[in-house]
DNA sequence: AGCACGCCGACT
DNA sequence: GTCGGCGTGCTC
């Protein structure tokens, strides 16, 4: 008999702890999953420990205090994380202080996570030989031979081919059908892709990087200076003494430059994994990696808990990437997730970027991480960038949407035949409304946000909660129906330049166009071929794209929320000009670059239009010790909510009321805007000693586990934004 | 998380 | 007198 401690599938602070289970069944281990009665309810259980016991069921029992029940069934045949995964979800743990299965349900693939909404595994039905035949009829020895060559038969084909002869075989108990996974096989054509020779800048950021003492490297180079090149053979190398390698991109969609180039150059040896794969295609990629089938893995921040045994090299790429933090479930960030993996299997992890998240290359002056930097194009130069300053165009009081100069640009364009995008980051007509009478602005009734006025169905609609409605409403206060809308979304952008350029073709792309399954592709594919001139859009049009024709990137309110409340927003907005920035001039011709701001007199925008990250980041820095914000102390979020506000108020002064600190500040309870019908309160850790705060919020969290507290409590370590 | 149990208001 | 509202507590 086994005694097993399982955690249950639900993903909440009052059931994170280990429930004691039964197990005749031998072949239960560590890390597999089993079907359970709970609390009268048929779960899945995730096995955390397995010890054997002699005792009769009546005595272990009396031994535990209370009834133990017998699982249903194990499910896996074998673990589905090995003891290496099994340490980093327990670092992981400590670090997020999440509940333990979420961190399950986290690592594995949709299809092997500890829930019971997964999906069934897709099988296909096989035909194989079941025993040796006597007589047969010749069709039938026919058909017979065949399937003893091939061994096995899709039973389609196998239909197909020998009809009814078929049937009668397996009537007859010769022939029997038998489920088989399906595994899909990378079966693109490849083109050749062959190792390049290194220049000298290369060469010796290589050295270095190999000869290091210091695993985690933070390769620095600019846009253009052959990073990949230095990552393909890297890999290789690694490759050759017949270990693994993990190449990490923020968004697979976007980075099909990169893709293709491992793909040419290990064929079949590499594994695509990313967001845009079904949960059947994720499982079939993470099959290939758990059965050893490839060395290679491209993939987005859910790759890196691939189970690798045998990892040498971690390449990170574009590092400074907000997709590589994870803002739900578990608030992780994939780089700490890396610099984990790579202590635990002694590899190097290469962090590349032109513009590093100002953390990490805090880190790298500091000796933490190695500096590798290469300032040394390859070959082509840089986009000319000019900033506009919509403060002396003003249009009836309100700033010109498309400034003279940006407007002429885009005509010099238009002109040539050459295509333009156009960047602004907020999608619908107008983000608020307010009453012509009493100047109120009209709110989402579940959230305390403005409603955003979409002209193309006439609705207003919430960007948090989806809630929709007519735009003939009627303001809240005074019943007027008379609105007056402010501030611009895409949507009016997209009526200003078709006003401005009549007849010039426009093609949309935000939140709104590409909802739809496949859009997104869609729209990109029609702009490539030049079907549009124009490409509007929001953030998600300025990383990674990649259209030789288009010269002029003009960039509207690139400076909106500029200094900011949040200690990210000036390197969120750095970030963004300088990313979209490098969508202009990739083919042969010279590319420009219109930034339109508030403000042209700021260091944000001032060093992002000078391409001049050293200059930012000195700014930057200085500005984050005068607020004492990362990277010079640490911080921790706590969120609390629920659809009572006093019961939210109250727990969380009694959850700030548990710290005995000394050593770091508790601010708040600050209250937050409500969202999709639930009050929110944050308080924030701030200190120098993340252990320390960590420590002592577990502490706390336990306690008010035990005190049966009911708010919902959402914990980030380390986060990127405070909204 | 999700459900059974339990204690108070509007109905056949 | 009963149906059902959701507050509270428990799950091996």
């Amino acid at each position: 008999m086994k005694i097993i401690d399982v955690y249950v599938e639900y993903a909440s602070y009052s059931v994170d702890k280990s429930f004691a289970y039964l197990c005749d069944d031998e072949s239960v281990s560590v890390g597999k999953r089993v079907s359970i009665n709970f609390n009268n309810r048929d779960i899945i259980g995730f096995v955390v420990n397995v010890i054997d016991s002699e005792e009769c069921y009546e005595q272990i029992c009396l031994d535990y205090g209370y009834k133990l029940k017998y699982v249903t069934s194990v499910i896996d045949k074998s673990p589905l994380i090995n003891s290496d995964l099994m340490k980093l979800a327990y670092h992981l743990q400590k670090i997020t202080l999440a509940p333990l299965i979420s961190v399950f349900q986290t690592m594995l693939p949709a299809k092997l996570k500890p829930a019971s909404t997964n999906h069934k595994i897709k099988t296909e039905k096989f035909v194989r030989i079941k025993n040796a035949c006597d007589k047969l009829s010749d069709k039938q020895q026919i058909a017979y031979d065949a399937l003893v060559n091939e061994k096995e038969m899709k039973l389609t084909k196998w239909r197909l081919l020998y009809k009814s002869i078929s049937k009668t075989l397996e009537d007859k108990c010769f022939v029997e059908q038998f489920d088989k996974q399906v595994v899909y096989i990378n079966e693109n054509n490849f083109i050749s892709d062959n190792e390049k020779i290194l220049n000298s800048h290369q060469i010796s950021a290589m050295d270095t990087i190999e000869n290091s003492d210091n695993n985690i490297v933070l390769l620095q180079g600019v846009t253009g200076c052959g990073k990949t090149e230095i990552y393909l053979q890297y890999a290789s190398k690694m490759i050759k003494q017949k270990k693994q390698v993990l190449i990490l991109v923020p968004e697979i969609a976007l980075t099909p430059l990169m893709i293709s180039r491992f793909n040419n150059r290990f064929k079949q040896d590499c594994a695509i994994y990313h967001s845009g794969l079904n949960n059947q295609e994720k499982y079939e990629q993470y099959l290939r990696v758990f059965n050893n089938e490839v060395n290679v893995v491209i993939g987005t921040r859910s790759a890196i808990f691939m189970p690798f045994e045998n990892l040498g090299l971690i390449v990170m790429d574009e590092e400074h990437d907000s997709s590589y933090k994870q803002e739900t479930n578990l608030h992780y960030h994939t780089r700490d997730v890396a610099i984990f993996r790579s202590k635990m299997a002694n590899c190097k992890l290469i962090l590349g970027s032109a513009t590093p998240s100002v953390d990490s290359y805090a880190r790298a002056l500091k000796g933490v991480y190695q500096l590798v930097s290469i300032t040394q194009r390859v070959n082509n130069s840089f986009a000319d960038i000019i900033c506009v300053n919509t403060k002396n165009e003003m249009k009836n009081l309100q700033p010109y949407l498309i400034t003279n100069e940006l407007k002429q640009k885009i005509g010099e364009c238009l002109s040539r035949n050459e295509q333009i995008i156009l960047l602004l980051n907020r999608r619908g007509y107008s983000p608020y409304l307010k009453c012509s009478n009493c100047n109120e602005t009209k709110m989402c009734p579940h959230c305390d946000l403005a409603l955003n006025y979409h002209k193309v169905d006439n609705t207003l609609k919430c960007h948090c909660c989806g809630y929709i409605t007519s735009y003939e409403s009627t303001c809240d206060h005074c019943n007027s129906k008379v609105f007056v809308n402010f501030g611009v979304g895409t949507q009016k952008l997209q009526e200003e330049v078709t006003r401005l350029f009549n007849g010039v073709k426009i093609l949309r792309m935000d939140g709104d166009t590409v909802k739809i399954k496949g859009a997104h592709q869609k729209i990109l594919n029609s702009f490539s071929n030049h079907e549009a001139d124009i490409l509007i859009g929001t953030q998600m049009i300025a990383k990674g794209l990649d259209f030789e024709n288009v010269t002029l990137v003009g960039i509207v309110n690139a400076d909106n929320g500029i200094n900011g409340a949040d200690f990210n927003v000036n390197e969120s907005i750095f970030q963004l000009i300088t990313q979209a920035a490098g969508r202009s001039g990739r083919g042969s011709k010279n590319g420009r670059v219109v930034v339109q701001v508030f403000d042209d007199n700021n260091y944000v925008v001032k060093s992002a239009c000078n391409q001049d990250y050293v200059s930012f980041f000195n700014h930057e820095m200085k500005y984050r010790h005068q607020s004492n914000n990362p990277p010079y102390s640490y911080l921790i979020s706590i969120v609390f909510s629920d659809k009572n506000k006093d019961v939210v108020e109250n727990e969380i002064r009694n959850f700030k009321s548990g710290f005995t600190y000394n050593k770091y500040k508790v601010l708040g309870p600050a209250e937050m805007i409500k969202l999709i019908d639930k009050y929110r309160y944050r308080l924030i850790l701030k200190g120098k000693d993340l252990d320390v705060m960590r420590n002592d919020l577990a502490l706390v969290l336990q306690k008010y586990k035990e005190n049966k507290g009911k708010c919902n409590v959402v914990i980030d370590v380390n986060p990127t934004h405070l909204q």
